[in-house]
DNA sequence: GTGAAAGCGCTAACAC
DNA sequence: GTGTTAGCGCTTTCAC
């Protein structure tokens, strides 16, 4: 019912290989021939099939992208930059949710193992110096997104997150904050693990108590841990982990009859759509999703394609932007 | 370097056709050779190639998600729903998006049959009866979310878009609102379509003057949109095709310096999650997107098995939630 | 119950 | 340049 290469090769008078040869670009096949087998090929409609590729090739033009979770408003811009290099690239995408749990993780990445992807984008919390040298082992190019592990053989496309951290603090300190909080994310995380480091190092280092409060990126999160802080404590000014933890932050202020930001002052982390949205806008540190994805699938190619076998760290430049809170 | 099934069977001494019976739960093994087989298969590490289980079986444990934009929020629940419905059947998921451009639909469609996909899942606002066809000739279980295309052979899972949007009217005229404009999505699309022509015949069932504006389902689509209304006509309430619009709309109106909801009432419709995070929080029309998702998979795999050739289709609850706009 | 062998659709030597 | 052929790793008759 299907038409396989072999039919086209029966239809235009030549040989499997040939037909093989003008799919795949070869350039030595008579351009006559060449117009007869593309001719062919439209007329039957024939759809060369993926899979059979893949298998006569030992790799496949699949890439596969394993993140927390797709709902996280900062994960689909990431996803989005990768899904439309990799297609400019003629790579497909598999996608799928760890929820950090390290399992799934594990267990992703053995299905895409077996399906033989070309290479992982991995947005990882879980994964640790032994997992990844078992990882490494599969020999399949992995390429660690935003989140990094120390002393991996991978490459890593993040922005530095202690010294975006460190800046948003800096910038209350400078606007004479001294009752500055930080509602953190997971400490498991790498990332939320660096921005609280860093809130911490800037306050002390200018003298400043250090207050925050540990939570799990969300906006419930946000909400909780903020009602927590303003229980105990006053507080001007608070740096939030990501959009979400600050967004969450503000309706627990506003709750409490406080103003933002007259009474306190909030930035968030991300940048996601919603900061702009949000009344009043959220002020955030701009992480630039869409180009680590982009970023993420160059470093993956260059390593399909053998031209690289150096490690490579990218950092990109993360943006403070002001907005209204 | 990799190890195969040949490897297994060698290393357990037994054929490649017993270890195959054994992967795939064949029960006419024999108890003791199983456990052997399964022995060796720990032992080795062995992970079956699931590119080479599909060619011979031509179909993979691969379905595929093509929608127009993850980054639309309405979407990664969506993808949430499909990716652990599928996940839990043993299924990957390939993702694109289309940004609702009939040839990357089109382009996105082949590649995945040439994935040999089991099934795609759709949403589409560009497809029309003719394509369908030629689709429908490509012998894969489809299933259609959210929009629809009338006299298709596919299965779909929705809501009644129709009945939400005239309900959201009909709240707001009970509430004794007179002048009420609807900020729709794009006219090609059919969820949006079916909620303008639902606004219409509502506002003149009460014999009230219907207004709206055409946009494309976006934050700034709705905050222009809403700009250029109030510049022509006096609004207390305005129904948005979805949250996005709505959320611009109201940004809008109090930059008017306009009071929501005291001057002016607003509905959304998908209910985001924003919807809940937004100040004031924006009251909406949720749409189950999860459980879509979930049915969606339930579908393709009534198909893939074989279970059912009728076609089905679903219409899931949606549900009005008043919230403070 | 188990194994041998053909074949899924394609690619890549290797001959000619 | 082009065809022949041997796999890629697995499933599935079909004998035994």
């Amino acid at each position: 019912m299907k038409i396989t290469i072999l039919d086209v090769a029966r239809h235009a008078g030549v040989s499997k290989a040939t037909v093989s040869r003008v799919i795949n670009h070869n350039p030595k096949v008579n351009e006559q021939i060449k117009e007869r087998v593309l001719h062919s090929i439209k007329e039957l409609g024939y759809q060369p099939n993926a899979i059979a590729r893949s298998l006569a090739n030992s790799r496949s033009n699949v890439l596969g992208l394993i993140l927390p979770d797709i709902v996280n408003p900062y994960f689909p811009v990431l996803a989005r930059g990768i899904e439309d290099s990799a297609r400019q690239m003629g790579f497909s995408l598999f996608i799928s949710n760890t929820d950090n749990d390290p399992e799934n993780e594990q267990d992703y990445i053995k299905k895409m193992y077996s399906q033989q992807v070309g290479g992982i984008i991995l947005v990882t919390s879980t994964l640790d110096e032994a997992k990844a040298e078992k990882l490494d082992k599969l020999n399949i190019p992995i390429v660690l997104c935003d989140r990094l592990i120390e002393n991996t053989p991978f490459d890593t496309v993040s922005i530095d997150h202690y010294k975006a951290a460190y800046e948003a603090v800096l910038y209350f300190i400078r606007k004479g904050h001294k009752k500055i909080c930080h509602l953190a994310g997971p400490s498991f995380v790498q990332s939320a693990d660096m921005r609280r480091q860093a809130y911490i190092d800037a306050m002390q280092e200018f003298g400043l108590h250090p207050l925050y409060r540990i939570g799990d990126f969300s906006y419930q999160s946000g909400y909780e841990l903020m009602n927590s802080v303003l229980n105990e404590a006053d507080v001007s000014a608070v740096f939030g982990a990501n959009d979400l933890i600050a967004l969450g932050a503000i309706n627990a202020i506003q709750e409490k009859g406080l103003k933002v930001p007259d009474d306190v002052s909030v930035i968030g982390c991300d940048d996601i759509s919603f900061a702009q949205m949000s009344n009043p806008k959220l002020s955030s540190i701009m992480v630039p999703a869409y180009e680590i994805g982009q970023r993420a699938v160059e470093l993956i190619l260059e390593r399909i394609k053998g031209v690289r076998s150096k490690t490579k760290n990218l950092i990109l430049e993360h943006r403070f932007i002001k907005r209204e809170t």
